[in-house]
DNA sequence: GCTTGGTTTGACCAATCGGTCAAAGCAAGG
DNA sequence: CCTTGCTTTGACCGATTGGTCAAACCAAGC
C-alpha cells in the first residue's frame, strides 16, 4: 500500500506538544526485548500517550478501545499494539507517569515558608494544574471513581504518607496561633475537591455559567475562602 | 435455520417518552405495549434499575453490561430486557429520574429564611445526599466526566435557570449586608464540589484517612468554613 | 381441561472487543 | 545490488457485547 507523505485521513489534527511526555515513561521503556529505544520509538510512544490520555480521561479504562486510541494517535492498532504491548500497559503507564505530578503541589509546600502563604500558593497551584491539565485531571477522577483499582495500594501507602506529614505540619502550624484551627485533612479535602471540580465537571460548570468563564472568578474565590478560614 | 423474517437489523423506531419517572421512575410505564403495569412490572422495573444504579455508577455507562446488570438483579438477559428496551433506557430512566431528587436541596434554599443558616443548611443536607446515596452521586459524577451526553441540555437549561435565580438570591443577601460578600455562583459550585467529593472520591479519602470515618469530622470543616466565609 | 396473557428462557446473531501473526515495507550500511 | 533490523499492516482469532426470537412456562378465569 502506497502510503503516500502525508495522507492523514483524520490525521492527529494538532494539539502540538500537548503533553510531550515529561516524567509519563514514554520514552523510559523500550519497545520490546532489552535495546535501546529508537528516537522514532521515543516520538511514537509519546504521541500515543497523548491520544491515550485523550480517550482514557473521557471515557475511562473500560469504556475506550485499543482502536480509537490508536486512530486518534494516527496508527493502526497493530502498530500501535508494537509499542504498547497492552491497553493495560498504556493506562498503566500514564497513571503511574501522572501521579508524581499530579502529587507535586503537595509535596512541595513549605514548612519554613509563612503558613498562609505556603497554602495559598498551594491552591493557586492546584487550581493551575486543573486549568492547564483537565485530561490529566479527568484521568484521575474516573480512576477513583471506578475504585481506583489500579493505584489503590499508592494511595494507602505513599499518598497517605504524604498527606498524613502535610496534615501534621499544618496542624503544628495551628497550634503555634499562626493559622486559625481546623482540620487538616478535610482541609486538604477541600483543596483537591475544590480545584479539581472545574476541570473535572467543566461541562456542568460551563453549561450553568454560559459564557462566563469559570476560571476567571475561581482564583479571588478561592483566595477569600481560605483567607477567611485560616487567618487568625 | 427458521431465522428470516424481522427483516429489520437493528433499529428502534419507536422509543416511546422517555422512561417513567415518578420517583426514581421503576413504576410508570408498562413494559410492553399500552396496558397498564402490572404489580410484578412494577417491583422488577425497581429492582433492575436498582441495579442498574450499582452497576452504572461503578463503572460508567460505556464500561458497563447488561448482562451485569441483569445477574445483580438475579434475572436472565432477557428477561431484563423485557422490562427495558435497552441499555440506554435504563440508563435514562435513571438518570432523569435521580435529577430532581438530586438538585432538590438547592430549589428549599429559602428566600424568607436567615441567610446564613439556609445556606448552612443547604451544605448539611447536600453533604447528607453524598452519605446517604454515593451511588447517585457517583452516577451523576462518571455522567458529567464524559461529557454529560445525555444531560447537557438539561443541564443548560433548567439547571441553569435554577442556578441562577438562587446565584441572584445570595447576591441579594450580600447587597443588603447579611451576608459577607463574594462570588455566589462560585460558592455555590465549592458547595456542590465539597460534599460530593465524599462520596465520589471515597476511596481515595478513606485511603488516605485510615481507620478515621470521613464523614465524622466533614460536617464541622463544612459549617466552620462557611461560617467564616460568608459570616459578615 | 382449555384458553389467555403476562413472564421467562436457551439459542442465536451481528458487531465489536483486545490481541496475534506472518508477511511485507523501509532506510541504511556494506 | 543485498542484507539487516526496525516498522507497518491486512487478515484473522476467540471472547464479549447489546439485542432478538420462538418457544416454553405459569397462574387465573372459564
Amino acid at each position: 500500500m502506497p502510503k503516500n507523505p502525508a495522507p492523514g485521513p483524520k490525521e492527529d489534527p494538532k494539539r502540538p506538544g500537548a503533553l510531550a511526555a515529561p516524567g509519563t515513561g514514554a520514552s523510559a521503556q523500550p519497545a520490546r526485548g532489552g535495546r535501546r529505544a529508537t528516537r522514532i520509538q521515543t516520538e511514537k510512544r509519546a504521541t500515543i500517550l497523548d491520544a491515550a490520555l485523550e480517550v482514557f480521561s473521557e471515557r475511562g479504562f473500560r469504556g475506550s478501545t485499543v482502536d480509537e486510541i490508536a486512530t486518534r494517535a494516527g496508527l493502526s492498532k497493530p502498530n500501535l499494539l508494537y509499542y504498547f504491548p497492552s491497553k493495560d500497559a498504556m493506562y498503566t503507564a500514564l497513571l503511574t507517569g501522572l501521579l508524581d505530578i499530579w502529587i507535586d503541589p503537595l509535596r512541595s509546600v513549605d514548612p519554613e515558608g509563612e503558613p498562609l502563604e505556603e497554602l495559598l500558593s498551594y491552591v493557586r497551584r492546584k487550581l493551575d494544574m486543573s486549568r492547564t491539565l483537565p485530561r490529566e485531571s479527568r484521568l484521575f477522577a474516573n480512576e477513583i471513581l471506578q475504585g481506583a483499582p489500579h493505584i489503590a495500594d499508592i494511595l494507602s501507602t505513599d499518598l497517605k504518607a504524604l498527606v498524613d506529614e502535610k496534615a501534621a505540619l499544618i496542624q503544628s502550624w495551628m497550634d503555634a496561633g499562626r493559622l486559625a484551627q481546623t482540620h487538616p485533612h478535610h482541609l486538604i479535602f477541600s483543596i483537591w475537591s475544590l480545584t479539581q471540580h472545574y476541570a473535572d465537571f467543566e461541562v456542568q460548570i460551563r453549561a450553568v455559567m454560559g459564557s462566563e468563564d469559570p476560571f476567571d472568578g475561581a482564583p479571588d474565590f478561592f483566595e477569600t475562602v481560605y483567607r477567611r478560614t485560616l487567618e487568625r
